[in-house]
RNA sequence: UGGGAUGUCGCCAAGCGGUAAGGCACGGGACUUUGACUCCCGCAUUCGUAGGUUCAAAUCCUGCCAUCCCAGCCA
């Protein structure tokens, strides 16, 4: 994969998890003269957001950097919350961000006969045994974070009654829930988790993928390491939160037999602030149709920031140069803005437009006449090469390009002063027209013939410079414009139900009018460049074709300040 | 005296015994046919804290403090 921006500036130090690898692969490291093996392991019960990405990127990202290989294996363990919509758009999503795992897809469910297995010879070693404890019970007697548990009653059955006992479980001889298969472990271990956990439960629900052959399935624990080793991953990096699970990790990779050995390693989670990341309240957005769906563009979701405008080198920019470590962090939604900014800055192409369309008439420009200009489709490459702009008496402009009575320091259309089109002539504000409320509806300029292409004959300076469309030729379409979704302090501290509670504006379309925007020369999937203070990128693709999407707070970096 | 982890600028983050990189944000200036971009300049005498070892510590040792994770038959 190329990185087109700046390489330089993206972090050259290696993280711990680079460290480690190196140190594994090193003479007489573990996995000496052996291929780093990765693996991102989503499980399909959600659409993928922008902290999946951290995960996408270091697993396919550190692969690609020691010339391994990276898998994607659907943790699909647990059929209740799963279903194929997530599969598809899980693909989807990372192909978008750009990696490709091949033809090395898998299903941790393709792994339920080898796990069923395994789990019998963890019962004929003496190390798992089937537990009539229901699940209440179970709770009550693993004791507490300060207290030890107490063994199950059952937890000295024989290996034939065990063996006996399991098969009739996955014969769906007794009922959901009636009874577990646990490993033996440790029920006074300072670790929660390795006091007996259960390892296989008894679950009627229909899977996506094996319908109803089985009703008992793996637990995590049990199922993860198992799916690691059959695939040879040499490197299980995972969320930080798992930390603690690393010794049954290990627990099972040594008492099972396996092909190989895996290494868990953790790091932080990505947290961006004033953005939920939480799958379930995501969901329950959804549910609730509090948004369109899990592609909103007011969601986090990978998709979510593609319909806002996102391109996936920023997003990759994104994530690489947040760095790995285990410190729990929280990221500036403006530090993601700005690796947006910059990969739009270097290759989106310009194309003017309009939100808030005021009329703007040259009262010294003959009616009827109309002539086109030539705009370079991206000042920062000049191979994007030039587009046709047309230009008449009428045009339109931002309403906010005009004021009547000028703020200190603001350059723009205001009675007397001159302004440039950009790209085409120089004009000077005669006055305004308003309508019996007092409203701005049209501003009166007369333009300087001597001054086409935009650059004074005199050599005149002009201090601002803004943008316009014909209104001869411009495209009207809708716009939608969102604010960002998310804008309380700290979104996890709260329970989902303050979702009910927030700004209805930022959950509703803002100008919820069809506003009478223009745009020219409008292309699939250009990115449009939005008056003077940023960009915004419709993805028209993903929108109905006179929608165009894009977020305000995010596309757009406000450089005049009023009053300032 | 449960177990595990983490504490370096507002936010990320380098640093791994030799005297605090970088990015974002922010402030100031230059430039500009996007008040964008770009370019300069500024922005931690200090590394949670208290001691100790050392010629020398953010880096080693000890104690303390703070925060996060774990008691799903979720992942």
């Amino acid at each position: 994969m190329a990185e087109e921006i700046k390489e330089s500036l993206l972090p050259e130090s290696k993280h711990f998890i680079q460290a480690f690898i190196e140190e594994d692969i090193a003479p007489g490291g573990q996995y000496e003269g052996k291929t780093v093996h990765t693996r991102f392991p989503p499980e399909p019960n959600g659409y993928l957001h922008i902290g999946h990405a951290k995960a996408i990127c270091i697993n396919f990202g550190l692969a690609e950097q020691y010339n391994g290989l990276c898998n994607l294996r659907m943790d699909d363990t647990n059929p209740s919350k799963e279903d194929v919509e997530y599969v598809e758009s899980i693909q989807e999503d990372i192909r978008w961000l750009g990696f490709d795992w091949a033809e090395r897809f898998y299903f941790a469910s393709d792994y339920f006969p080898k796990m069923y297995e395994l789990a019998k010879e963890l019962i004929r070693k003496g190390l798992a045994y089937v537990c009539d404890l229901t699940a209440e019970e179970t709770r009550q007697m693993r004791g507490t974070l300060t207290e030890p548990g107490v063994n199950s009653p059952y937890r000295k059955r024989s290996v034939a009654e065990n063996l006996d006992l399991f098969e009739r479980m996955k014969a769906g001889e007794f009922a959901d829930g009636a009874r577990t298969l646990r490993a033996k472990i440790d029920m006074s271990s300072g670790n929660m988790n390795m006091r007996d956990p259960v390892i296989y439960r008894i679950l009627r629900a229909h899977h996506h993928r094996t319908g109803n052959a089985w009703c008992i399935y793996p637990m995590y624990d049990f199922a993860h390491p198992i799916e690691d080793a059959l695939e040879c991953i040499t490197h299980s990096l995972c969320s930080i939160e798992f930390e603690d699970h690393r010794p049954l990790y290990d627990w099972v990779v040594d008492n099972v037999t396996l092909p190989s050995r895996p290494r868990q390693i953790e790091f932080a989670r990505l947290g961006l602030n004033y953005t939920v990341m939480s799958k379930r309240k995501l969901r329950y957005l959804v549910e609730e149709n509090l948004v369109d769906g899990w592609d909103d563009p007011r969601m986090p979701t990978l998709s979510g920031l593609r319909r806002r405008g996102y391109t996936p080198l920023s997003i990759r920019n994104f994530i690489s140069r947040v760095g790995v470590s285990k410190v729990p962090n929280t990221v500036d939604q403006a530090f993601l803005e700005f690796c947006l900014r910059e990969d739009l800055n270097a290759h989106a192409r310009r194309v003017m437009a309009v939100t808030r369309p005021l009329k703007l008439t040259l009262t010294n420009y003959p009616e009827g006449q109309s002539e086109t200009f030539m705009a370079e489709n991206n000042p920062e490459n000049p191979a994007d090469g030039q587009r046709e702009i047309s230009f008449s008496k009428h045009l339109w402009i931002e309403e906010e390009d005009f004021m009547e009575e000028p703020a200190r320091k603001y350059f723009r259309l205001f009675p007397g002063n001159e302004v440039r089109l950009k790209h085409a002539y120089i004009i000077k504000c005669t006055g305004c027209v308003k309508d019996e409320n007092g409203k701005v509806i049209e501003v009166l300029a007369e333009y300087d013939p001597q001054s086409r292409g935009g650059s004074a004959a005199d050599g005149r300076k002009i201090k601002s410079t803004i943008h316009f469309v014909d209104s001869a030729t411009a495209i009207n379409a809708e716009l939608r414009l969102y604010d960002r979704l998310f804008t309380v302090e700290d979104p996890d501290a709260a329970d989902v139900s303050y979702l009910e509670t927030i700004n209805p504006h930022s959950l509703e379309v803002l100008n919820n009018a069809k506003l009478e925007a223009s745009l020219a020369s409008a292309k699939k999937g250009e990115a449009f460049q939005f008056l003077r203070m940023g960009y915004f990128t419709p993805d028209l693709e993903h929108s109905t074709d006179d929608a165009l999407v894009f977020n305000r707070a995010v596309t757009l970096k406000d450089s005049y300040k009023p009053g300032k």
